[in-house]
RNA sequence: GGCCCAAUCGAAUAGUGGUUAGUUCAGCGGGCUCUCAAUCCGCAGGCCGGGGUUCAAUUCCCCGUUGGGCCA
């Protein structure tokens, strides 16, 4: 017997995937391993003027990267395809007609202004306004009539009286008054179906069994609901999962610094982070001090009932804390084809340069600067000295460090040790850089502090003996030498300037 | 404006009718150290408000407030 828990994400594509999608898609999905279920993706893209094929590639990349693989929908196919919505147009005409005869939907011939006029009026009557079933009322053959002319019309879904309620399983049950929600449209005049129509046929006929979905669905739900009770469809279980907000506590969007997933992939952020980020927002497992979970610990402690009800404040620094756990947790080999990656996307490098020697500089580059790195494009944005033919000299580190007095002695004299130096290993300048501290009478750090502003023209840094070794002896030696070049340039203006 | 949902340190959360209300991130202080990190140790900080139920409420109920959502 086959499993019947199958669940879906079925976002828009109109945009990119974001965060606050990417967790939807994150919890059906975990929903679906953990219970050895199906889960389906399906693409809503009956918004014709919105969606767009790029956006449907970067949902799927997105989705992938995230490695959120889904079962059924696009390019993998399924039983219960197709999985474009605007792909599934020819299936919902007969469930219009079926609600139709049953009396249970009805033509309504209002335009949007006559519409607009009665809702003024009603609301200058300080009354609250929905649709008041002008055309439920009318007489049959005034509807063959309409309809005979070609006049445009709207299917509206017939709200019975009473309550409709559900049972959600994060807070169990949820009622609407029915004279709450008005006869609202499932049909539109180009004959497109809305979403709250659509969205059940595609569930039914796929036979969804739980619907997860943000709880900004709730009020989608009643009416969906009655839905399938009009069409005699099994109901399926729904989980409205809380939203992910910004900072201000408000809806999170662009103004919170990038909510596409993208965006996160091209910083180096890893997809391992950013799953286990997104499910402990609004999940926790109760173990204290636990953090850090893997996809096999996230699907075995995952459950609906331990996921919160309220929304959750996307924060940047657990995120940034997280990956860094994980960036110190992966090889060094994998981050470094990360990091050509971001270097070739921004231009650092260009294809042709990624030799095996560039490889190899990356894994050595990713190796001392794993345990400092929040992501890893950090290394092309505050360590750009690694792949720049020239120092860019921060002013103040200039200033303060080497335009001290004695500095172009210690330089010049551990540029000539250097020089004498085959073996280029830490170890080895380690040992030669102390002596020469020795013989000087002066602290290490005294002469570690200049060297690395000579080399990185920062202050701050991986250790100055790993970085010299990485950096490579041609480089090193170069470097101090423009720097000393540096220095007496500036110690030049500033005595004739001074 | 109508309806719906929610509420524990700054953020994410655990937890309970009686607890010194726990943990992680961030913050602060310290150890280590060539800087920055990483790492280790420590500190500070919270049950939205008001009623009720109860011997006892952060916990249960109601109201309010605030935040979020949907519709208009």
């Amino acid at each position: 017997m086959e499993n019947q828990t199958r669940v879906r994400f079925a976002p828009s594509p109109t945009g990119f995937l974001h965060l606050g999608g990417a967790r939807t898609a994150l919890f059906n999905w975990l929903f679906a391993r953990k219970y050895g279920g199906t889960f389906v993706l399906r693409i809503e893209d009956t918004d014709l003027e919105r969606s767009d094929q790029k956006s449907v590639e970067v949902i799927l990349e997105g989705l992938k990267w995230l490695n959120l693989l889904w079962d059924e929908g696009p390019e993998v196919g399924g039983k219960y395809g197709p999985y474009f919505q605007s792909k599934r147009l020819h299936l919902y005409p007969q469930f219009i007609q079926k609600l139709l005869v049953e009396g249970k939907a009805y033509y309504c011939f209002c335009s949007p202004e006559e519409l607009a006029e009665r809702r003024e009026k009603t609301i200058a009557q300080g009354k609250s306004w929905r649709y008041d079933r002008r055309c439920l009322f009318m007489e049959q053959k005034e509807k063959e009539q309409l309809i005979a002319e070609g006049k445009k019309r709207v299917v509206r879904f017939r709200i019975p009286e009473g309550v409709t309620s559900f049972v959600d399983l994060l807070r169990g049950e949820v009622s609407f008054a029915n004279q709450e929600l008005d006869d609202f449209i499932i049909l539109r005049s180009d004959d497109m179906p809305t979403y709250n129509f659509a969205c059940v046929i595609d569930d039914a006929l796929m036979k969804i069994s739980h619907v997860i979905r943000g709880d900004d669905h709730i009020s989608n739900t009643p009416r969906q609901v009655l839905l399938y009770q009009a069409l005699g469809f099994p109901l399926p279980a729904f989980a409205h999962i809380p939203m992910i907000l910004g900072k201000d506590k408000t809806r999170l969007s662009k103004r919170h610094g990038s909510p596409s997933v993208t965006y996160y992939r091209d910083q180096g952020y890893l997809p391992e982070a950013m799953m286990n980020y997104l499910a402990r927002l609004g999940w926790a497992s109760g173990e204290e001090e636990k953090e850090i979970f893997s996809e096999e610990e996230l699907i075995e402690r995952f459950d609906l009932s331990n996921v919160t009800k309220h929304a959750a404040v996307f924060d940047l620094d657990k995120l940034n804390w997280m990956n860094g756990v994980y960036i110190r947790q992966r090889d060094n080999a994998s981050l470094s084809r990360i990091l050509v990656e971001i270097l070739q996307k921004r231009g650092k490098i260009t294809p042709s340069e990624v030799t095996p020697e560039m490889e190899g500089y990356c894994e050595q580059i990713v190796a001392i600067m794993k345990d400092r790195m929040k992501y890893l494009a950090q290394i092309v944005e505050e360590a750009a000295y690694f792949f720049e033919q020239e120092v860019q000299f921060d002013p103040e580190a200039f200033q303060k460090i080497l335009m001290k007095e004695g500095t172009e002695e210690i330089l010049s004299r551990c540029l000539e040790e250097f020089k004498e130096i085959d073996d280029f290993t830490a170890p080895r300048l380690e040992e030669v850089v102390r002596k020469q501290a020795e013989n000087l009478g002066i602290k290490a750090a005294k002469l570690i502090h200049p060297l690395r502003v000579a080399v990185s023209g920062k202050r701050v840094g991986p250790g100055l003996f790993e970085l010299l070794e990485v950096l490579g002896k041609k480089r090193v030696i170069e470097r101090i030498g423009l720097a000393l070049e540096e220095i007496s340039r500036q110690r030049l203006t500033q005595s004739s300037s001074g």
